[in-house]
RNA sequence: GCGUUCGUAGCUCAACUGGAUAGAGCAUCUGACUACGGAUCAGAAGGUUGGGGGUUCGAAUCCUCCCGAGCGCACCA
């Protein structure tokens, strides 16, 4: 529809054009108005001509108007409103023939061609593996899962990495905990590390260790080396149920020492060596971000050799482009949001289109506790866990709970509120709704013959009717802007919408006990509405219940 | 101090990136079908979009200066 009123419109300015010659050439944008009463569509084309044209707005609009030549059948009315605005109105004919495109596409309903066949490679979680996951870590998760969801509906083929790090001082320290608690178990006392992990999983790690091997490690010199193994083993295997419990799945996981392993990380060093952006000095080696904007160079390499991780970052995202993929996106944190841009000055200086690293940043999630806020540490144990809060409150209400907000905006997560699990939660609004849809067809099945086919959608003119397929409509649209902003919470925002036109409809509208004709006819509305819902909710991860 | 992300109804947040009278939910108050699921629906009340200045036909959105918050600013990850 948007196109086809983009066509008329053109036709109407070239056909103007003989007389305003600066017409043709117009930039002609259609949207929807915010109010109903503005129509279903509109174009602010008048006024942005008017600096041009040195006419009133309104003046342009009337010539675009009257020159333009609409089918009855699509558009039933163009006025001009407001300052100039053209404001279009859909015909009931089309909405209501289109209620079978959605019926007919089913699970295909919203999916766009918008990134179609593009390789997308989505990184987020990658936690190192030193604790559970905690809440503090399920809005990056929820994200990128659900980013993912949105592309692969937009066409996009996308591969989901977890990126980790299991050589660093933090894993070290993890072994030495592990060991600690071990020697504990053997009876011997020990000094527990400074800084150690004092999480009662690290108990549960050492415990199966000595299970297995008693007290015979305490003499051996790899005994943290062991314990960290087993730590780490033990550690991503409840990630990896946390994650899929959430109702994610990775295709993998990526470990930075393979970028050490391949020599991809020397040869990073050596290539920024040959542009001269890199440099020893004080025994370190530099990165010249000052070429790039910034007050300071960066290390790469410590004077002990050992690289900081901006080195690694840069090699894997190098590795990701070498991969062939067209869109490369992070989801970070706030606390890297000053770090990237080292990582995309360095891929651009090396060769590479830095453009197609798309790092999405959210703002970070204050966790409100019995009323105050509530700082957590996976060294220091005070953490909530992802798996706890699912205990409470169910995946469906994690996921609802990260995804309902704007990634940019902070978010507070009072652990209480979510784990009212009552009417209060807007996730049960949505899947209400489609329950309440479910129950009513599952009835209609018995009384009513006729199947979608034969059904007469020109029956549906009420109110309520047209403006739940008006909504139901612009369904394929939320999911295309939700996926280009990669903003779930866009999604959410119209599934509510569309939740809420059907209550309304159901109020107003009988379904069961009407004129058969008129009942089939409502009924095709449900399928459709019910199919918005369940295509809506799949997208978000989140289950749409059949009964509740 | 510098950089960065924010500040919208009592509370939690929207507003399709510059469009028309800034919208929802919760909380508060008033109402609704002897029928399809009341986990619903209708209505009331609630605002100087943190504050000042600027840009233009038009600003919550862009520029600038204040105020307040989060996060960065290591040869830590």
């Amino acid at each position: 529809m948007k196109v086809y009123l983009e066509e008329v419109l053109r036709e109407a300015l070239i056909s103007l054009s003989a007389e305003y010659p600066s017409l043709a050439g117009a930039e002609i944008q259609i949207e929807k108005p915010r109010s109903p009463e503005h129509g279903d569509a509109a174009t602010n084309l008048a006024l942005t001509l008017a600096g041009a044209m040195k006419m009133p707005p309104r003046k342009i609009a009337e010539k675009i108007v009257a020159a333009l030549n609409t089918d009855d059948s699509l558009i039933s009315s163009a006025e001009i409103a407001g300052p100039g605005f053209i404001n279009f109105r859909f015909a009931h004919k089309w909405l209501q023939n289109q209620l079978l495109t959605i019926t007919k596409a089913s699970g295909e309903y919203g999916k766009t061609t918008d990134n179609k066949d593009k390789k997308v490679l989505i990184e987020f979680v990658s936690a190192n593996p030193t604790g559970p996951l905690t809440v503090g870590h399920g809005r990056n998760a929820v994200l990128g899962d659900t980013i993912a969801r949105l592309l692969e509906w937009s066409g996009a083929l996308v591969d989901r990495e977890y990126y980790f790090n299991n050589a660093g001082r933090q894993m070290r320290v993890l072994g030495e905990s592990v060991l600690a608690r071990y020697s504990e178990l053997c009876g011997k006392a020990t000094d527990f590390p400074d800084g150690g992990y004092e999480g009662d999983y690290i108990k549960d790690i050492a415990s199966l260790l000595f299970d297995e091997h008693q007290n015979t490690l305490l003499n051996r010199e790899d005994a943290v080396a062991i314990c960290k193994g087993a730590a780490e083993a033990q550690i991503f295997e409840d990630i990896q149920n946390t994650l899929k419990r959430m109702n994610i799945r990775m295709d993998a996981f990526f470990n930075e020492y393979s970028l050490y392993e391949s020599g991809a990380i020397e040869s990073v060093v050596e290539r920024l060596r040959d542009k001269n952006l890199a440099y020893d000095a004080d025994g370190a080696v530099w990165f010249k971000t000052t070429e790039f904007g910034k007050e300071k160079d960066t290390v790469l390499i410590k004077s002990s050799g050992e690289p900081t991780y901006r080195l690694p970052d840069i090699a894997y995202h190098i590795h990701k482009l070498d991969r062939g993929y067209d869109i490369a996106i992070d989801i970070f944190g706030a606390d890297h949001i000053a770090t990237y841009p080292d990582v995309v000055s360095a891929v651009n200086a090396l060769g590479y289109d830095g453009s197609k690293i798309d790092v999405q940043v959210y703002q970070f999630v204050t966790i409100v506790k019995d009323g105050k806020p509530f700082k957590m540490s996976t060294r220091k144990a005070n953490f909530v866990t992802l798996d706890e809060l699912m205990d409470e409150v169910g995946p469906d209400v994690t996921r609802f709970f990260f995804l309902m907000r704007s990634p940019g905006t902070h978010l507070e997560f009072d652990i209480a509120e979510a784990k009212e699990a009552g009417e209060k939660n807007p996730v049960f609004y949505l899947q209400y709704a489609h329950a309440r849809i479910c129950s009513i067809l599952r009835k209609a099945d018995e009384t009513i013959n006729s199947g979608d086919a034969d059904a007469d959608p020109s029956l549906l003119n009420h109110d309520s009717e047209i403006n739940l397929i008006k909504h139901l409509l612009e369904f394929p649209d939320a999911v295309s802007v939700s996926a280009r902003h990669r903003e779930p919470h866009r999604l959410i925002t119209y599934l509510n919408e569309a939740a809420a036109h059907f209550h309304k409809f159901y109020h107003d509208c009988r379904i069961l006990g009407e004129e058969e004709k008129l009942a089939s006819a409502r009924v095709l509305l449900l399928h459709a509405t019910a199919n918005v819902l369940h295509n809506g909710l799949t997208i978000l991860g989140i289950e749409a219940p059949d009964q509740m």
